[in-house]
Order: C-alpha cells, then structure tokens, then sequence
DNA sequence: GTCTTCACAATAGATTGGCCGGAT
DNA sequence: ATCCGGCCAATCTATTGTGAAGAC
C-alpha cells in the first residue's frame, strides 16, 4: 500500500491544512512552543501510520483515494458528503444517495459514533508501549484555538462554534474534513468506530465545564470513561488504553462563577498519562464484545507518587484535559508489530473534556456529581424536596443503582429527565423488561411532555432532529445516526444542501459554547436534544453475558424498526416510535431551525449563571429549597404518577442489565 | 484571597464464612 | 458422606463530597 509509506512532516500536513481548510482554523505547527514542546508533536513528524495517510490523502486529493476505493467499493459512485464540524471526527454526517430508503427515525440514538481521527494529530507513533506516553504533558495544538479565542465569550469560551481540542489539536485533520470531499470514505472496514457510551451524562456536565477532583491518593473520575467499540478485526489483537493531554495552553481559575484564562499552562509536567485498559491486550472480538470502560482510572496531583501508578494519571489542578482513547493493533503478547505501523487510532470526544481541580469550583458540577455518582449518594439528602428549577435535569438515581454505572435511570424523575439524555438506559431497561411497552411506534409514548418546564422546542426538537442525523456505513449497508449533538438545522439543512451545512459550520452554528452562564446559556438543542445520542453500532458479535449489547438486528432498514433493544432516552425515543419506519408517519419535521433552539426559561437558571452575588454565597452550598419554582409540584405530581412509576421500576432493573458487572 | 490537604461520615461493593439443599 | 452451588449476613474496603485548617 503505497500510502503507509506516505511520510509527512507536520509542517507539510498543516499547510496542506491550510490549503484545503475553507478558511477553518488550522494550526500551522510552528508558532506553538506547547506544541514543540510535546514529544508527541515530536513523534508526529515521520509517522508512518497508514490511517494518516489515508486521511492526508482524502483531504488532499480525492482522486487517489486508491486505497478507500479498495476497501470500501461502495463509495465510489456514489455522492457522498460527509462533515465534520469541529474537526474531531466525532460529529459526522454521511449521506449517499445509494443507501435505501432511510428510516432513520426508527433509529434511535443510543450511542454516538466517532469514526477515529488518522490523522497526524495523534501521537504517531507507535502506542504499542504507552509508557511513552509519560515523559511530558503534550498540549493540544493551538492553532485554531488562538483564533478562537480571540472570539471568546466574556466567560473566557470561544462563542465561535466547538472550541475544543479537537479543532486546535487535530487541525489539518480538521480541516480535511470540512471540506466536502467525495473521497472522504465513509466507515471502512479496518476502521473503527467508538462510541461514548455515558454520552449524555458527560454532556450534561460538559455544559457546566466538567471538574475532576484530583488528590494524592487519586481520584475516580466521575462520569468516568466508557465507550463500545466496532470495526475491529475480531481475531486481531489491541491495546486499548486512554491517555490525557492538555486541552488548552491555559491555566484556569474559577472567578465570578465562571472558567477564566489564567496565564499559561505548566507543560512541564511529568508523571503517568497514560492508563492502559486491564484487558489488554485483547482480541477485537473481546473489546467489540462488551462495554469498554475505565471506571477505576483515576486522576492525581502526586507527581511522586509511585503506588499505582497504572491506574492513576497524573495531572495538575486548574488546567484543562482532554482524555483521548487509543486503539493500538499489536500483536498476541501485546507487544507492537514494528513491520506493520500505523496501526493506532485514536479517539477524542469533546465532551469529556474537563478541568482538573483539588476541590469543586462549580456548584452545579456538585451537584450533577451527587446526584449521579451513587457513591456520593450520602449526600442526597434532601433531594425529594430540593428540586430547583435549575435542578430540573438533575436525576437522582434511585436507591437500587450502582456505581458501576454512570447513567443513572432518573428512575422517579422520569418526567423531569425527559428531555434529557442520560435515560437512555431506563428506557432500554424498560423496553427489556416490558417487551410489549414502547417497542412499537407511538407505544408507550402517550405521556405527554407538558410540563412547564419543557418548552415547544424541547419538547419537540428531537422528534424533528433525529430523522435528519442519520449516516449509512457503505462498506456494510449499516445505517447509523450521525448522532452529533450539533444543531439539528445544520443536520437538516445538510441532508439537502452541504453547502449551507458548510456555512452553519463556518457561521458557529456547530457550536457548544459552554454555558458557564449556567442554564439561561444553554444555548442549543445541542444538549438538549436527545437525538445526540447516535445509534450505536450494532456489535458484530453478541453475547449472552453482556445483555447490553446483545444481538442488534442489524437490518439497516427496518432492522431497528422495534426500539426496544435500544438505550435511549426518554426523548430520544419519542421520535423514534413515531418515526415513519415503524410504520407510523406521525413525525412531521418541524422547521428545523427552530427546533434546535432552546430557550430556557429564566425559571430554571442556575443560581450560578446570574452576574449578582449569589453564586459567591451559594458556592458550596445546596440549592435552597425555596428557591424551587411553581413548576415543581407539576413536576413532582407528574413524576409520582403511577405509570411513570411502574416504568422507571423496570428502568432500574434494566439499568443493572446495561452494566453487566465485570 | 486562592488553593491544597486532611479527617470525617455516609454509602456501596467486595469479600468472607456459615448455612442449607440437591446431586453424586 | 461428600461435594457443589446458592443464599444470606457480617465485615472490610473503597468511594463520595463536605468543611475546616493550613500553605502559599
């Protein structure tokens, strides 16, 4: 394969970036004295990693997509668009005018997929050993960030669109995917495709800006890291490890109750970053079998500190990270196949973002951590009678739940977490358990979403946004949710026209601005919009110990026109079973546009977004009670109801089902 | 004033050992 | 009689956020 041999300098890569970036931040690799600094940015520079070439070559020249053609025949011929808004790989749109009939909505969201980034961003570099890893903490390259910020908000975030990582640190990969390339392949075989499996419980705190304690003696992080896992060769062999790495040349502090810039970063830095999964290494088979997640990772601040120092990463309080996952083809003892490079993928899903601290800063981070983390639920005191506007997405887990599992199933919320994400597993649980209960079109879905709180766009943005996320796999006809969080208009407009879909992104509209403003900024159907939750790929293998994942139908079409098997949310499912694939044409789109938008109503602000003084004394505080709105005893009454009860009693049944224990 | 460290209480999971019933 | 597996309760270990104290 001519490509693995395609040996390019960053410098090289960047301009190309440059080139083909349609006016999108690009780093040019050479003014970032982090970036130098990091030995990955070191390693990048003569990678060999066929992935990379791959994605060099679809960004530089479709027509010599020799290799895609191979792989993945299909494509060719066929008028493919896919976008990529921020640049990660991680919010894809595909859409070919060879699939069949899409019925998408039938396809609820459970999981997202995130093709994996071959692009020279990642560490080159042979991974098969991460503790090469642990010599400094490389930093995300800023060249798109330093544009970014110049366009920050005044809480210190960009307002510009997905101000992360992966648009300053992956950038000529980013920029590759901007561009509407017919020789951007869709899934390939040889790829594989991630998906975050807690997605919705790391979006809800990622519109707060994630915190993770770190202490000396380590800190689990919480939501931890989970993701499932496809496109891997069965009988080969992987690494599968996660290491973490600067997201921003930044340091931080918490001032006003928001995340400021604060001076630059500490890059020099040593200790572990790197925690290698316990399975490895471990057949693809075994890693696409099960839930792959990193619960006991844990997070210090003890540079010193030599007691497992496998399980812990070492970083510093007040800087942002960005974990990244890798997934390294090695051979059977686990040790790197040196003929063969390039053969690491590697991962990055914004949303885990997340701002290291020895304390908590935010109090909506608190909180969202006791209400979802079981092992804090000591401190759930009050939360039958505390239930804030603000809280309205807060989802106290019912007594039976676990630690080992992060979504919590909102059990006696149901009403109050319907249009948020992280009840995707009740409603598989209960579709598990109550077969004949939402399987169907419009089945199970009678409650009605009227409570105050949720306004017209919240209540109905899914039911139009997941129809339009929606990308086929060519290489295995699979039909999948695109799943991207972003702004269900650009999805839609998209599906028409992928040039205004390329203005959305150019425009922001891709953005997640980080609400540090609290609720009043949440500012899209970006997290509100269950649909985010992209259908996770059917596992090619199933298995009767891990439930979860046990045999999707995988017919692209009408395959999935029964939801029962599928981990979504409440919302999430509404528009599935009203979808047109199950037979029911009741879904119909709504201006997408406006459905994207979310508006929050001024009740539900978070005591932390307000400019007074408040925030100062509620830090560290509960929410008062008195501060609960009108719309509680609504709330309360609806999520009391008999029929809601009765599900979410399933809801946590299944909930043990999802996390099969290890 | 900001940040870090520590002890604390609450909670849950894992482990251990005893008991019981069924199979060989 | 022995072995095995399931069940239960007690104990141990690990985890959580809190809040005070100390360091800078």
């Amino acid at each position: 394969m001519q490509l693995e041999n395609c040996i390019l300098p960053v410098s090289v890569l960047s301009k190309k970036c440059l080139n083909v970036g349609s006016g999108y931040p690009c780093s040019d690799g050479s003014d970032d004295n982090l970036e130098r600094s990091s030995p990955l940015k070191k390693n990048s520079v003569g990678m060999t990693n066929q992935s990379e070439a791959d994605n060099f070559s679809d960004s530089k020249d479709s027509s010599g997509d020799v290799q895609r053609g191979k792989l993945s025949p299909d494509l060719h011929g066929v008028s493919e668009i896919r976008h990529n808004f921020d640049g990660s790989s991680g919010e894809r749109y595909i859409l070919s005018q060879s699939n069949q009939p899409q019925s998408v909505a039938a396809t609820p969201s459970a999981m997202f997929p995130y093709p994996s980034q071959h692009g020279p961003a990642h560490p080159a570099f042979s991974i098969g050993s991460p503790s090469r890893y642990m010599a400094h903490h490389p930093v995300i390259t800023n060249g798109a960030y330093n544009s970014l910020l110049t366009n920050s908000s005044p809480q210190g975030y960009p307002t510009a669109g997905y101000p992360y990582a992966q648009q300053y640190g992956h950038t000529y990969q980013g920029a590759a995917f901007y561009q509407f390339s017919s020789a951007q392949a869709g899934l390939v075989p040889g790829k594989a495709q991630v998906y975050l499996c807690n997605r919705a419980l790391w979006l809800k705190f990622h519109r707060h800006q994630t915190e993770m304690i770190i202490t000396k003696q380590g800190r689990r992080m919480f939501p931890f890291l989970s993701f499932n896992i496809s496109g891997l060769d069965p009988t080969a062999h992987y690494n599968i490890f996660v290491d973490v790495i600067l997201a921003d040349p930044n340091h931080w502090r918490f001032q006003g109750g928001k995340w400021v810039p604060c001076g630059k970063a500490d890059t020099n830095v040593t200790g572990n970053r790197v925690y290698m999964h316990p399975d490895s290494p471990n057949t693809g088979a075994h890693w696409m079998r099960q839930e792959i997640s990193f619960g006991k990772l844990k997070l210090t601040n003890n540079k010193g500190g030599s007691n497992n120092t496998g399980q812990m990463v070492v970083l510093q309080s007040l800087h942002k990270y960005q974990p990244r996952l890798h997934v390294v083809e090695v051979n059977e003892d686990g040790t790197e196949d040196s003929s063969q490079p390039g053969r690491v993928q590697t991962f990055t899903f914004p949303e885990t973002q997340f701002i290291a601290v020895t304390a908590y800063q935010n109090t909506d981070i608190t909180q969202l951590k006791i209400d979802h983390n079981p092992f804090a639920k000591g401190f759930r005191d009050n939360y039958d009678t505390v239930y804030t506007g603000c809280d309205i997405d807060r989802l106290t887990p019912s007594p039976g739940d676990s630690p080992r599992s992060q979504i919590m199933p909102g059990a006696r919320y149901a009403m109050a977490g319907s249009f948020l994400q992280d009840q995707f597993v009740s409603s598989y649980a209960k579709s598990r358990f109550h077969p004949g209960v939402g399987t169907g079109p419009g089945t199970d879905r009678s409650v009605p979403l009227s409570n105050s709180l949720l306004s017209p766009q919240q209540t109905e943005e899914p039911t139009v946004a997941s129809p339009q996320r929606w990308f086929v796999t060519p290489a295995n006809n699979r039909l999948d949710f695109a799943a991207s969080a972003y702004d269900a208009a650009a999805a839609a407009d998209f599906a028409g026209n992928a040039a205004t879909l390329l203005s959305y992104a150019a425009a922001g509209v891709k953005a997640l601005p980080l609400p540090t403003a609290g609720c009043s900024s949440r500012p899209l159907g970006y997290y509100a919009d269950p649909s985010g939750w992209g259908t996770r790929t059917p596992p090619q293998y199933c298995s009767k110990s891990s439930p979860v994942l046990s045999c999707w139908p995988t017919n692209s079409v009408g395959g999935r026109s029964g939801t029962s098997n599928y981990l979504v949310d409440d919302a999430d499912t509404i528009p599935t079973e009203r979808s047109p694939i199950g037979g029911s044409d009741e879904a119909k789109p709504k201006d997408l546009s406006e459905s994207s938008w979310i508006e929050t109503p001024s009740s539900i602000k978070s005591i932390d977004s307000s400019d007074s003084g408040i925030f100062e004394q509620a830090k560290r505080r509960r929410i008062s009670p008195s501060a609960t709105p009108v719309s509680e005893t609504q709330l309360k009454s609806e999520m009391l109801a008999p029929r809601e009860c009765e599900k979410n009693c399933a809801k946590d049944i299944g909930y043990y089902s999802f996390y099969p224990h290890s």
